[in-house]
DNA sequence: ATTATCTATAGATCTATAGATAATGC
DNA sequence: ATTATCTATAGATCTATAGATAATGC
């Protein structure tokens, strides 16, 4: 029954992944240690080999899955780009992110979550959204009033408010008209910068966005 | 032991009250029956002579929170009013407001969480959002384009993403800069209409408010 | 007699550990 | 010999129920 060495790494990387998309689709507390290991193809005892506690599961976890949309971040334009924004805005509020939080960003599913936290669970998600927030900064490029930061942190509050609003209301119709009405507003607020834009110019970028936002998540698959 | 009817129906109030201020608070997950009646001065046994389950108690607390912070939503204008906008958003956005989950607002402190829940939770959720927006879209007056209710959409998912971003976040100076940036804007944007208006408006009304809601807060006690 | 609450406990579930088993790796 | 994983289980905790107790209300 013991493999290898390697094979317990990529064991330890499996029950870390099973344990993202699991937190991110139950919340933290619903997390069972047997289940997870159920799913991973393994059973209770060996988990203890693994992590010392379920809390240090759930902060490793949670470092991962940050981790990676971090390195996925890092190749996004470091100058000012109104195209990638709306992109983001686009893919970040899609129905299919709603509806797929396992796969999802983990700040989007856990905010609430994390707010009644450990501290280093606090710490881990403090780090990535202070990272986003420059990063929206970034890309929202020319506006100097209101400053950059403060738009990038309203743009990002109202992503997070949105899908979790999405999820939560049970009446598709509803759900549907939240993620529409804030994608629309802080696209065209984006772009109602020096350089004016037509409404037809903004929809051409944003279905450019459309498609590469597809082909990533095919990729995925 | 047996007290009369009046004091059941007292008593039922009672793990009501305990039980929405703990879920805000802790979370639906983390909610036990034993430390609540505990907290509201009874044994475990007693429960469920007053709720069939653990679900039919979370149901009937969020809906008399819900209901309550209704019938306080009644006494709002019924007319646009710009006056009143600032206000909430200053008093939703306050550090108090994130530093006292437990007796805030339902929404902000659970959406994540309900996002995961039973139907029952979901549709008493769903009512309340979409009443809060109708109230939103209505208190910001005159704007046309953006619609209203579509801007309504929009502050509304600010105001949730942002206080529960506050919560989230282990660094004070963040966390307050996220709640006065949202602040700041979505008062901005709100005031841009035809009659211009000086902060100091903003402020007393704002004043009003927050002695209405201490008040309030000391009827509680 | 009815019933509001209490004590006690059944049964499920969850975290964590102990000891067994079987393959790795010196 | 070491160790990755398994089986089994201890101990805690949680929901829900059964039966006892003592006050209400006809």
């Amino acid at each position: 029954m013991a493999h290898s060495q390697a094979a317990k790494a990529q064991t330890h990387e499996r029950i870390l992944r099973v344990a993202a998309e699991r937190l991110r689709q139950t919340g933290i507390d619903r997390l069972s240690i047997a289940d997870l290991m159920k799913e991973a193809g393994l059973t209770v005892g060996g988990f203890y080999k693994h992590f010392r506690s379920r809390d240090d599961l759930v902060v490793e976890a949670l470092g991962s899955v940050l981790g990676g949309w971090e390195r996925e971040l890092d190749e996004s334009p470091t100058e000012p780009d109104e195209h990638y924004f709306p992109g983001l805005v686009e893919r970040y509020l899609s129905e299919d992110h709603r509806d797929n939080p396992g796969t999802g960003c983990p700040i989007g599913a856990l905010v609430g979550d994390v707010g009644r936290s450990s501290e280093p669970t606090r710490e881990l998600y403090t780090k990535q959204i202070r990272r986003n927030i420059r990063l929206l900064a970034r890309l929202l490029g020319d506006s100097s009033s209101p400053p950059r930061r403060q738009q990038a942190i309203l743009a990002y509050s109202a992503m997070l408010g949105a899908i979790a609003l999405s999820r939560a209301v049970s009446d598709q119709p509803l759900s549907t008209e939240i993620l529409a009405s804030v994608k629309e507003l802080l696209v065209k607020d984006a772009s109602r910068g020096p350089q004016k834009k037509t409404a037809k110019t903004a929809d051409a970028v944003l279905t450019r966005h459309r498609r590469r936002a597809t082909r990533r998540n095919q990729e995925k698959t």
